[in-house]
DNA sequence: GACCAGGCACATC
DNA sequence: GATGTGCATGGT
């Protein structure tokens, strides 16, 4: 067999691995309806507060913000920083996160005239490194925004999604988040809903099975080869 | 009381 | 370039 054959070879069977995963996480949890949001705006707060906290915290802080009137664009950019600390106190981090959400809300208004519109004709690529140049939002908060606050069909990594591709021997547990992302991205078909439900089905079964000392009994994927003693994180 | 949660930037070596 | 640390609330 060719050099090439055999690394053909080898993403068909990565991509059958990845597919029997979401296959195995999909009849088991059914359809998790991310992001959790009414709007656009929400979402990407959302996706900033969420940072390295539970979600239930971060719910918290935004009932805040709606009850406040101030979740929206212009809302959020009216408030001083102390006023919008306080609203997220909930969500934890909250001075830095006010800051973090002020970053994009200004970068907002100076580049977009404050409208997200306006960046719905961004391309993909650019988009992200837009996100990618505001302080306080990495990879995976812009990667997260990019899917689910704007439909684009990029595959978001996190912590969960590392430890399952370990667990399962889908890469090196060296691997950096952007090797992460290709693994899924070059061997799944691009689409949107795909990437929008396996990403928060690795969540949830992350959350449930895949914690430090892991608990592969009862776990969806618990027949497919894995080892749950590796280091990680 | 310890540990964890849907990260990120920055300091230091 | 790799590793360590601060940021902080609320649930288990």
């Amino acid at each position: 067999m060719s050099e090439s054959n055999a690394l053909l070879e080898a993403g068909e069977m990565i991509a059958e691995q990845l597919d029997e995963i979401y296959q195995l996480l999909f009849e088991r949890f059914g359809p998790q309806h991310w992001w959790p949001g009414e709007t656009q705006f929400e979402i990407i707060t959302g996706a900033i507060l969420t940072q390295n906290t539970n979600w239930a915290n971060v719910e918290k802080a935004i009932a805040n913000l709606k009850s406040a009137g101030c979740l929206t664009a212009e809302g959020l950019y009216r408030l001083d920083l102390s006023q919008l600390a306080e609203l997220i106190r909930p969500a934890g981090y909250y001075n830095i996160k006010a800051k973090r959400l002020k970053n994009f809300i200004n970068r907002l208004f100076d580049n977009y005239a404050g409208n997200l519109t306006n960046l719905e004709s961004v391309d993909t690529d650019k988009l992200r490194v837009e996100l990618l140049a505001i302080k306080g939002i990495g990879h995976e908060t812009a990667d997260s925004i990019l899917l689910y606050a704007f439909n684009r069909a990029v595959f978001v990594v996190d912590a969960y999604t590392a430890r399952v591709a370990f667990r399962h021997g889908l890469i090196e547990p060296d691997s950096d988040y952007e090797q992460l992302g290709e693994l899924f991205q070059s061997h799944l078909p691009s689409d949107t809903k795909l990437f929008n439900e396996y990403h928060a089905l690795l969540v949830k079964v992350g959350k449930e099975f895949c914690r430090r000392e892991a608990r592969c009994s009862g776990c969806p994927l618990e027949k497919l080869p894995h080892t749950p003693d590796i280091e990680y994180f």
